[in-house]
DNA sequence: AATGCGGGGTC
DNA sequence: GACCCAGCATT
């Protein structure tokens, strides 16, 4: 019994029955590739059957609006995934007639397609004999061959791939990487690997020698920097309607092209009445009459690379704002059509 | 090669 | 609290 075949006699008894296994579409392997990307299936599965409903196909996601797709993404994170996504349906259906490219070569150049997906895509659904490089196939090999290099340095990615592209079983490149990543997710796992029950325990290097936990050597992450966001939340009633001020968030920060409100970041934690001066320095409030009507608690909003502490000043203007274009007024109830980041809708569900 | 980009589950 | 998830783009 080699390797290969031992691994693949697993996978037919233990795969998981996930919805985008049902399916060769190039589309939807796509959709559930891109989605799946840094996030966890239990996290990304409801996304998936809901962007499958809303856009069924590329020609239906190229004709939605980035906002529409956007507000689908809304709490999934990485939210150029989706803006690539959506670039690249226009693409597909634009320059391609609608049909994706076949090769893994081909993938790569649109937006959001790297390496990993690209041989996704490429072996799932056109047969191309590559093998995939994730998370968990980085975590098996390395376990397997005791590879003491970092699997997230250039040379690492280069020596996995090369091992994993020697087991791959040319005739079934799709189910191979599948199983390799199924391996990975449900017996050779971070913490403790069930090689007890791991098909591929009798060939394992790293088993052998007793040091599961050594591998896979990664470079140590530097630790999530703060930063201060002081939200304006800042209303006022037109034609006897209540408006709040809405700011698209643009350029190269988090959250691009979502929705927030207008906001003065600081360096430092600040002062209610020092940040309200910052306000009136920087004309926040448009030169108009008004009152603060509540000053929220501190929100710590933990991500991967920043910890950002939040707070919301809620403010009521005696008149009608003569607003930028990078702000909108909208009522309470169309902030629900935008995209937001996931503390500006934990923010507003307190709200009440 | 290093950095920025989200959010949530798990131990 | 640390880790890490079917990574990619930019610099």
């Amino acid at each position: 019994m080699n390797i290969t075949e031992s691994l693949l006699g697993w996978y037919a008894q233990n795969k998981r029955p996930l919805p985008w296994r049902e399916t060769r579409e190039p589309y939807k392997v796509w959709l559930s590739e891109v989605i799946l990307q840094q996030t966890r299936v239990a996290q990304g599965t409801d996304y998936y059957h809901r962007f499958v409903l809303a856009f069924p196909d590329v020609q239906s996601l190229a004709s939605a609006s980035e906002q529409e797709v956007l507000k689908l993404w809304q709490g999934l994170g990485y939210y150029s995934r989706a803006r690539n996504m959506h670039h690249s349906a226009k693409e597909i259906v634009e320059k391609h007639n609608g049909i994706f490219p076949s090769s893994a070569a081909g993938l790569k150049k649109l937006k959001g397609i790297g390496d990993y997906t690209a041989a996704a895509i490429a072996s799932i659904c056109f047969e191309e004999p590559t093998a995939v490089l994730d998370g968990n196939v980085a975590r098996v090999i390395s376990r397997l061959y005791a590879v003491d290099t970092a699997v997230d340095s250039n040379s690492g990615k280069s020596i996995l791939t090369d091992f994993a592209n020697s087991l791959l079983d040319v005739d079934q490149s799709g189910t191979f990487n599948q199983a390799m990543m199924e391996l990975g997710a449900l017996v050779c796992s971070p913490r403790t690997p069930a090689c007890y029950t791991c098909p591929l325990a009798f060939g394992c290097e790293a088993l052998k020698q007793n040091k599961t936990g050594d591998f896979p050597v990664k470079t140590p992450k530097k630790v999530a920097t703060v930063r201060y966001m002081n939200y304006l939340v800042i209303s006022f009633v037109q034609n006897g309607e209540e408006l709040v001020l809405m700011r698209k968030r643009t350029g190269k920060d988090i959250w691009k092209n979502l929705y927030d409100f207008p906001c003065i970041e600081t360096e430092n934690s600040i002062e209610t009445n020092d940040l309200l001066v910052l306000c009136e320095k920087q004309d926040a409030f448009f030169g108009l009459p008004y009152v603060v009507k509540q000053v929220s608690p501190e929100y710590i909003h933990q991500l991967s690379h920043r910890r950002l502490l939040a707070k919301f000043i809620k403010v009521e203007l005696d008149g009608i704002p003569a607003i930028s274009s990078s702000l909108v007024a909208v009522t309470k109830e169309k902030i629900a059509d935008l995209p937001l980041p996931r503390l500006i809708d934990r923010y507003l569900a307190n709200l009440i």
